[in-house]
DNA sequence: TAAGTGATTTGCT
DNA sequence: GCAAATCACTTAA
């Protein structure tokens, strides 16, 4: 079952922390690569200091973000790497999940095909949000994609057992004192979780 | 550990 | 308009 909009439809912190385990899909060129989410961190626009729409700052870029929940958001970070975000809450409000690291399930092929590395270990191919970005061919193309209706990329539910932990979100030392919110959310002993 | 990288935003004109 | 600063990361040592 494809996520629906009214899952989106919530509080990031909430979203965030439910999307770990499910199966984000990506096809293209008729294949199809399909990944478990393990790690993930919420943005919460107006309160969040961390967040590009932080004070409902509103620009070219952060406009995704007061859209409609289940958009996909991607920018551009540090010139070269993409991020894949989920928009959350509804419309006016700039709330995202951001995608830190997920698991392959299936399509490795494919996945290898996109990102060339020289390390031999699986683990390095998706457990960072510009390596999972590369390793799904995800570019700006996609940015303000509709998850929950397309076809490219979207959201299934699962089932899976898991531990859940909660941890400060990294790499935002400017955000100050919400730095130390615990934002990030991962699965306990997942090797595919980034530092 | 450190440096590369360029789109985006901001703060001048 | 243009220039400077910023940055939700990765890689190779």
């Amino acid at each position: 079952m494809k996520l629906k909009l009214d899952f989106y439809q919530r509080d990031g912190v909430n979203v965030a922390q439910d999307l770990l385990g499910k199966l984000l899909v990506r096809e293209l060129d008729g294949q199809k690569i399909i990944s478990k989410i393990v790690e993930t961190e919420a943005y919460i626009g107006p309160e969040d200091k961390a967040c590009h729409a932080y004070q409902n700052k509103r620009t070219k870029r952060t406009e995704v973000m007061f859209g409609r929940a289940g958009n996909a958001y991607i920018y551009l970070i540090y010139g070269m790497y993409n991020c894949l975000n989920i928009v959350t809450a509804s419309v006016g409000k700039p709330e995202a999940v951001l995608i830190r690291a997920v698991e392959p399930i299936e399509g490795l092929d494919t996945i290898r095909k996109y990102r060339q590395i020289k390390s031999k270990k699986v683990e390095d191919l998706t457990n960072g949000p510009g390596k999972l970005c590369q390793a799904l061919a995800i570019d700006k193309k996609l940015n303000g994609y509709d998850m929950t209706y397309g076809d490219k990329l979207y959201v299934l539910d699962s089932n899976y057992k898991l531990e859940v932990v909660k941890d400060k979100r990294i790499n935002i030392d400017y955000a100050e004192e919400y730095k130390e919110k615990l934002w990030r959310f991962y699965i306990k002993g997942n090797p595919f979780v980034s530092r």
